[in-house]
DNA sequence: AGTCCATGTTGACATCGTTAACTTCCCCGG
DNA sequence: CCGGGGAAGTTAACGATGTCAACATGGACT
């Protein structure tokens, strides 16, 4: 009962629905168009405009189903952070997992880092979308308030890994002594400062071989702070 | 004799050299309002005609000094670095210095993280600048074809504090074997990646306390992971 | 059959970045 | 001393964007 995807009250459409007036679906196809736009230029380049250009429909359309074009990119930020959980999981799915319990659990933040980075490094605009500043969602009334509650409703669901990642460590009794408090965003921040740095900072123009090892480099001392002892290359 | 300072070839105006058709100090001038509106409000804050407008100038005029306003926010950009470097700086100046040399190496970098943070806390809008992407400077006939040379000519001091800081841990034996090189790429994702998180991010909405603790045990992390030995609080 | 309202449309406005063409004023050589 | 030339500023205009107000359409439900 949220505002999440197109569940209008009264209306037919949802597959042939369209009439060409009558869209039938176009809250999503513009969030489609947006995350496009982003996905080749950043979050800077969802124009509400050239979404509604893109399917077709006047640019004033759009204010029937996003309050701004903040509310949009909101849209956009939101299906980014569900790419980012989607590829991090095929990644873990994908992986070994055999040796001892111990190691499994160190390894298992590696790539959950790895993964992160990996999908930023592929996927920048929409990365940096995911997490771009999004000016002011005005609320209208079928937007029904922010979900403030509940903290985080299902987004940030890389987060959520990471988290589960960390707790499997300390139980499997890798972790260093006192630091597992807090020690999801230490992890966090690591990553996505490495990412911001190599995507629009000062490391953008590393070469990529020495790109990757900076990469090995940072994941690791987080690995070292966090676990017991110094782990191999 | 780069661009940097208000440096015309034939031109008297330095101090009193304003006529009230020629500012005499115009470049400077816009930067400086430039830097206010990125104070307030961040980089999309930094917009050509308001600066303009508060120099009490023609929109236009601007052009004179910068090739975009892209350029504009370039140089809005260098002096959100080196506020950030001097606000470092200033901090590092102030520090009790006593115990022994490796505890003190330690500690340095505990202060050159604190500081950086702290400054980026304490101005949001203009840390948020000095990191933004800024699209693409056109370069005009005067604007000398960009610094590629010497990586990084003098903005990014902070990150050469940093280095430093480095070096010295490595100097006095602290340093766990292996880790010196990458480290500082390493140091500067974590806490710009907090930063940004705290910032532009999920962890806005921090309270205050939770957010200082998230900070020291990000900041500890790191400083775990490339020393020796643990670290006391 | 008739009506209501969600959904789209057209038209207009303010703001922004940017270019073109014109103006001022100061420096420098004759 | 004076007159030209160019640096530095100005006004006018264009295209693009976000957004609002007023109008059109057509499906769903009485």
């Amino acid at each position: 009962m949220l505002s999440t995807s197109g569940m209008m009250s009264t209306m037919s459409a949802s597959k042939g629905g369209r009439s060409a007036y009558h869209h039938g679906d176009l809250r999503n196809a513009l969030v489609e168009a947006a995350t496009e736009l982003a996905r080749g230029d950043g979050p800077e380049a969802v124009v509400l405009r050239e979404a509604a250009r893109r399917v077709g429909v006047s640019a004033t359309a759009a204010y029937r189903h996003f309050a701004n074009q903040a509310d949009l990119l909101q849209a956009v930020k939101v299906r980014g952070q569900r790419e980012l959980a989607d590829s991090m999981q095929r990644g873990v799915e994908a992986a070994p997992g055999g040796g001892d319990k111990q190691q499994a659990a160190r390894d298992r933040l590696w790539q959950i880092g790895r993964g992160y980075v990996r999908f930023a490094l592929a996927e920048p605009g929409l990365y940096r979308a995911a997490f771009c500043r999004v000016p002011h969602v005005s609320d209208h009334p079928w937007d029904e308030g922010q979900p403030d509650a509940a903290e985080h409703g299902e987004e940030y669901r890389s987060f959520d890994m990471l988290v589960e990642t960390l707790d499997g460590m300390e139980a499997a009794g890798v972790m260093r002594p006192g630091v597992r408090e807090g020690a999801e965003f230490a992890a966090w921040s690591a990553v996505h400062g490495l990412v911001m740095l190599i995507l629009d900072g000062p490391l953008s123009r590393l070469p990529e071989p020495v790109r990757d090892a900076v990469i090995d480099r940072t994941i690791g001392t987080v690995v070292a702070g966090l676990t017991r002892e110094p782990v191999r290359s």
